[in-house]
DNA sequence: TAAGCGTGGAA
DNA sequence: TTTCCAAGCTT
């Protein structure tokens, strides 16, 4: 097949180098439903596919439908979220499964514009769910496809902090014609992205379109853009709250504060974080002194 | 727009 | 040991 918007083959070589590298990802199964499609996506947002794998696989053996979530409290899912990270998005996720049984029926919505206005669904996650459950022709920009245009064809070692309309424009212009080819270009090029043209030590010896790319051509300079904000973890809020709130998942019966008390040392911090969790509807308060999971 | 939001594995 | 970072979203 000829992909107009290819003259240089690019989309063509990554699809064939997918079709013989591809990782065997149980959301990848054609059996796998738009429902399961969508969990892996919510649950693969900053968290990487080892850690995914067996949350996912526990998740919909017991919620096989987004109705089957919806009927269950939020804060079990976000117990059995786990220690995945970011568990506001099982509080979205669960809002999503309610939404989706409300307005759509029970079915996950197929088009973009439907998906994005679900919880926890931004433009990344709508894109990816109507190209990888259902097929569809979508300019899915994640990090992966981002540093992987912004080396092939925009010759520089990483993307800006956030998407510009230079890339969405060069997304939008490989993206091949043909729906079917189109939805496959994009798991391709972000699979790629994922083992082989790597943030770190890219395997560029590993990679089909090395002669195409112009990061390589112009000899790997160096990132010279902003410097990249780096994650501090320890003694922050997001600590404190992870700390807090594992109490309460593990736990099956309200918190006492004593407890909490006893896994952070300053108090103002303490609750502060309490009251945030409060906030975002992680923990609710039962009686005097004491939390759960909503 | 930039900051806030978890967690743990690998280099 | 420290640093980096892994399929983003929300406000």
């Amino acid at each position: 097949m000829t992909i107009r918007t290819d003259p240089a083959g690019l989309t063509s070589r990554v699809i064939a180098w997918y079709d013989e590298h591809q990782r065997d990802l149980p959301w990848r199964d054609p059996a796998a439903s738009p429902w399961a499609v969508m969990v892996s996506e919510f649950m693969l947002q900053q968290t990487p596919v080892a850690r995914v794998l067996p949350v996912w696989a526990q998740w919909l053996d017991r919620w096989p439908t987004p109705a089957a979530l919806a009927a269950e409290p939020a804060g079990e899912a976000v117990r059995a979220w786990g220690r995945l990270g970011y568990p506001r998005r099982a509080l979205r996720l669960h809002a999503a499964a309610t939404e989706i049984e409300r307005v759509h029926d029970g079915e996950v919505p197929s088009t973009y514009d439907e998906l994005l206005t679900l919880p926890g669904v931004g433009d990344y996650t709508a894109a990816a769910i109507s190209a990888f459950a259902f097929g569809r022709r979508q300019v899915v920009l994640d990090t992966n496809v981002r540093r992987v245009l912004g080396r092939v064809r925009g010759g520089e070692e990483f993307p800006a902090a956030s998407v510009t309309r230079a890339e969405r424009e060069r997304a939008a212009a490989v993206l091949p014609d043909d729906e079917p080819t189109a939805a496959t270009w994009s798991v391709a090029v972000m699979e790629l992205g994922a083992v082989v043209c790597t943030a770190s030590s890219p395997r560029c010896a590993d990679c089909p379109v090395t002669d195409l790319c112009a990061w390589r051509a112009a000899g790997y300079p160096a990132y010279d853009g902003p410097p990249r904000r780096g994650q501090t973890y320890d003694g922050t809020d997001r600590q404190c709250r992870g700390r807090i709130l594992a109490l309460a998942r593990d736990a099956h019966e309200p918190v006492h504060r004593s407890r909490i008390e006893a896994v952070w040392p300053s108090a103002e911090q303490r609750d502060r974080c309490l009251a945030s969790l409060v906030h975002d509807g992680l923990l609710v308060r039962v009686g005097t002194g004491a939390y759960a999971l909503p």
